[in-house]
DNA sequence: CCGGATCCTCGGTGATACTG
DNA sequence: CAGTATCACCGAGGATCCGG
């Protein structure tokens, strides 16, 4: 008997791996709940109720509950400060390609922004991971800082290997200051050049690292 | 009826790509409907049913709709037979790392068959083309029918590149008779040798070539 | 404040019957 | 065969409440 017996009730009766992945991360925001807890490590309940608009307090605590009990949650006690912290589990670090991929799909259907629609820093920080280059990176070392709208966040790029985090980086190479742009940007739709050059994009550093930038992330 | 049907109203209010790539194919049943389309071409209604198991057919009309609007779906009308089948787009078709990565998660959690739990060519389709292994796979020709239960499918590598494909195929270098228990196989918890030792596996042909096979697939 | 639990409403899902 | 229609039910969404 499965271990996750009794947690999950829509399932789809198939022996298989595909299907069973969906039974455990394919209800509604399951998934943007890894995403979160991946992009920006152990997160108390509060935090990812804020980077989640939407979500009522009851599913979050209902996905949580299911994802504990599938091994892809770990929920943990922190003693100083004394507060509940939720982590990603290996198997459920294990999900990167996944997200990654999708995020990439998603990504190239994107279009501009609807109504209302926010933009958040775990997102941000999943967009540039999954449309980061390695090819184009090969032995590049580099940091960038970014900020989109009131969000800023930071990318090291040491030899082709890149990590990306919330917050700012006094030192980066290149800072650069945009909104819903990015995406543009990313896609190839506007040239660097032109982006800065329509107000689009602003920057602080060599306008020469924009163009790397732009290499180094695409859609 | 709602003119409104087969828009998305479940959105998540974030500008990301992930967040769009849920909206656009994370409702139920949604990617199992991909899945099927990808592992075995254009398909009538009918079909995607059987290879459903308990799929309502309103859902599944729905869901088709849904994905025909955001062009991942294309219903289309054939002449000689007077059917009408779907098929994935391109943009659908873009879908197949996505939906390969997951089944690799997945079919590391699957565990034993539960109950009522069956086994559709499709599914296999995508187990074996998700669990292939291009590096052991460098320059191999080799061809293989696998049945499992009553199912039989067959796989062609050629030079390393593969393609899988529903039903028999006679002159195939080997073919394997096997049930649930390829899941042991695929995931190295049984040797071939023992598997055919303990009545697990059936072949016909040379047993190194099931060695090969324990090779090239693996979760 | 934080981490939920509870209650209520609404709409999607699932099951089935039905129609062109 | 290819769906549509109907309806019971349950999970999502939203608000509020409560113990720590």
């Amino acid at each position: 008997m499965p271990y996750y017996q009794g947690v999950v009730r829509r399932v789809y009766g198939q022996y298989c791996g595909f299907a069973r992945a969906l039974e455990l991360v394919g209800e509604r925001w399951a998934l943007m709940v890894v995403r979160d807890l991946m992009a920006g490590g152990p997160k108390r309940f509060r935090d990812l109720l804020r980077g989640l608009p939407g979500i009522p307090t009851n599913i979050l605590a209902a996905r949580l509950k299911e994802m504990q009990a599938a091994g892809i949650v770990r929920r943990r006690r922190l003693s100083r400060p004394n507060v509940v912290v939720y982590e990603l589990t290996e198997t459920g670090a294990a999900l990167e390609a996944s997200v990654m991929e999708l995020g990439r799909w998603g990504a190239k259907l994107l279009g501009a922004p609807r109504r209302n629609e926010i933009i958040t820093v775990d997102s941000l920080i999943t967009a540039l991971r999954s449309t980061f280059q390695p090819k184009a990176a090969k032995g590049v070392t580099i940091a960038y800082e970014l900020s989109v709208g009131d969000i800023t966040l930071h990318a090291r790029i040491v030899r082709g290997r890149i990590t990306v985090k919330p917050g700012p980086l006094p030192d980066a190479d290149l800072s650069i200051q945009t909104g819903p742009a990015i995406r543009e940007l990313l896609a190839g739709e506007v040239a660097p050049r032109d982006a800065v050059a329509k107000g689009l994009v602003a920057i602080r550093g060599n306008r020469k690292l924009l163009d790397l930038f732009a290499a180094l992330f695409k859609i």
